[in-house]
DNA sequence: GTGAAAGCGCTAACAA
DNA sequence: TTGTTAGCGCTTTCAC
């Protein structure tokens, strides 16, 4: 492939008869050069299809103007949003984007990692595996002073910063919303404990039941993938438990929304017999019927700001104190949640 | 930052007594080092922090081992699971994707091909944006024999290899399928008529309708930006027409769902009143009420098709003679459309 | 305001 | 099987 030849400042010199180093500062637009000087220097080189080589300016000046990105999924209406918020910032400042996915593995996120790594990255940005139990991987960026920023599934590392959301609120909020609605027994269905986003929503729930003296039990606690095969599953035994459970906590939408559509298979009212709500405010949050209460997760935002606090630590070049920035959330209520009419307005 | 030095196979083969190219060919094991010496070498160089330069390695070799992926958006199901599809075959080709949004605007489409022209990726994969008139900006990557893959929204460009599936056999499909139903008065919601997937489906709606003497009226066609708001208004003139239409095929699944809360909002019945089909078989198609039929698109093939025919190309290192290729698409009847019970099982 | 020259770290042709 | 050496194309210090 490649089969012309590739333009070089060298050949711009040879045919003005001037340096090297001045095409070169004329292209950058350096300060010193003659305005005149400049201008031929454009203009031949775009008549000559000269094309800035990014690698030899990379390897000289030892930086790539890249930002790693490492999610574990990319097909995910939360992800997306976030990359989307990513990318505008990264843009914006002239960053591009390198992005890998982990398909919530711990081994391909480590092998993501070391790609990137070596790829020389300017700075690392995260969202965690499902099953990653250490962060060893991440220690080659923080030895070399790499920023590393987590967003949604973090990380407890002291050197990195970290966007989340308050998760342990938010649960807490759904919860004490489905307590208010009515409900006594209700259904928590989480993702794996490793994670803070799930760890601390479970937290969150059973604070909101201690504050409303009900006791937490394990029964009506599910620990699974999030896969749609799971939810399907728990929707099954929920029908089968008795007493039935009158309200469902789901860790996302994708997950409640499937808990919604098998209930209502089964001949089960939502939310007269079961209350459900989710956690994202996805897009399908609202197609569902009934509507399903969420959280709204502000996506796009913790992406802008992920990428924003990165490019901040590279350009100010210094050690930042900053370390968590918490975004705001909030509990929207639909009709999937609501038993009692005229309860709350 | 980066405040440690670092480390290179001269430090290696200083180490180790023995030359950089020795370091080098063991680093990639290369058959004719002697294992001994291969094994002494991965060993130190891991002990000593070594990682390999890419800047240095692809100013060397003129290449790059990148992708430039530009897409209209980030933040839609389907352009995810395209991107899913991408990633695994690219990364299982050790080929690493850099990733743009044209923001469905041609002026920023340029600036992607140019960025990514810039930072010399070995090859680019497209969805056009709304908007583009022509493809000028490509012509610096087909100049240079870097191979243009365009998937989905394509470009009509001799050396590009084009991902589609057959737009105008999958609307002629769910068209006669309306029709089959007993709709006659049709609405068709599409794009932007520069765009392939918008003109060829409405090319097929046509079609079928002239099929079964159904005359085409341009007041029930609606060209819109396909965004939510859009549907929301296309909705209100529906509802607003008399005769009133008795069916709506709409050229993506979030249009088709917007049009189906909107009327039954208003009390018209979906499929009873108006029978409505989509484009794409996002998920939200099986949430909605009634499941909405719709054509399922292949979208995480279509990324892992797009990123494997590029890398045939990169491998070969010659000019294939593919130029485009058809992925399968298919009708899937879900109660949005069905008006006659046992029509067709 | 411009030029000379060294070197970023790696690879590969050629030599041994 | 290993070593020597000459760049890849750019930036930047120092000199003028």
């Amino acid at each position: 492939m490649k089969s012309t030849s590739e333009v070089t400042i060298y050949d711009i010199a040879k045919a003005l008869n001037i340096s090297p180093s001045t095409v070169s500062r004329a292209l950058k637009n350096h300060p010193h050069i003659k305005k005149e000087t400049k201008r031929k220097i454009i203009a031949t080189a775009g008549e000559m299809g000269y094309r800035h080589n990014n690698f030899a300016s990379n390897l000289r000046q030892r930086r790539s103007n890249t930002i790693g990105v490492v999610v574990h999924r990319l097909d995910s209406y939360f992800i997306a949003s976030v990359f989307s918020g990513l990318e505008k910032v990264a843009s914006e400042n002239g960053y591009g984007l390198i992005i890998s996915q982990s398909q919530e593995s711990w081994r391909k996120e480590i092998l993501c990692a070391s790609t990137l790594f070596n790829s020389r990255v300017d700075g690392l940005i995260v969202s965690l595996a499902f099953d990653t139990k250490n962060f060893e991987h991440f220690n080659i960026f923080i030895k070399k002073d790499i920023p590393v920023v987590f967003f949604d599934r973090v990380a407890d590392c002291h050197e990195c910063i970290r966007i989340v959301i308050d998760n342990y609120k938010a649960a807490y909020e759904a919860t004490s919303h489905l307590i208010a609605q009515g409900c006594r027994r209700i259904v928590h269905i989480g993702g794996n404990m490793l994670r803070n986003v799930y760890s601390e929503r479970l937290s969150g729930f059973k604070k909101a039941l201690a504050n409303n003296n009900i006791e937490f039990t394990k029964d009506l606690l599910f620990i699974t993938d999030m896969s749609e095969k799971d939810a399907i599953e728990v929707a099954g035994k929920i029908l089968r438990m008795k007493p039935r459970p009158d309200g469902v906590f789901a860790s996302n939408d994708t997950t409640a929304v499937s808990i919604i559509v098998e209930l209502e298979k089964a001949g089960v009212a939502v939310p007269g017999d079961i209350a459900v709500v989710g956690f994202n405010n996805d897009p399908i949050s609202r197609v569902v019927k009934p509507n399903l209460t969420t959280i709204h997760y502000p996506a796009k935002e913790m992406g802008e700001v992920a990428a924003a606090s990165l490019i901040g630590l590279l350009k100010n070049s210094q050690v930042s104190s900053l370390s968590t920035i918490v975004l705001k959330h909030n509990l929207i209520i639909r009709n999937s949640s609501i038993k009692q009419i005229s309860h709350n307005s």
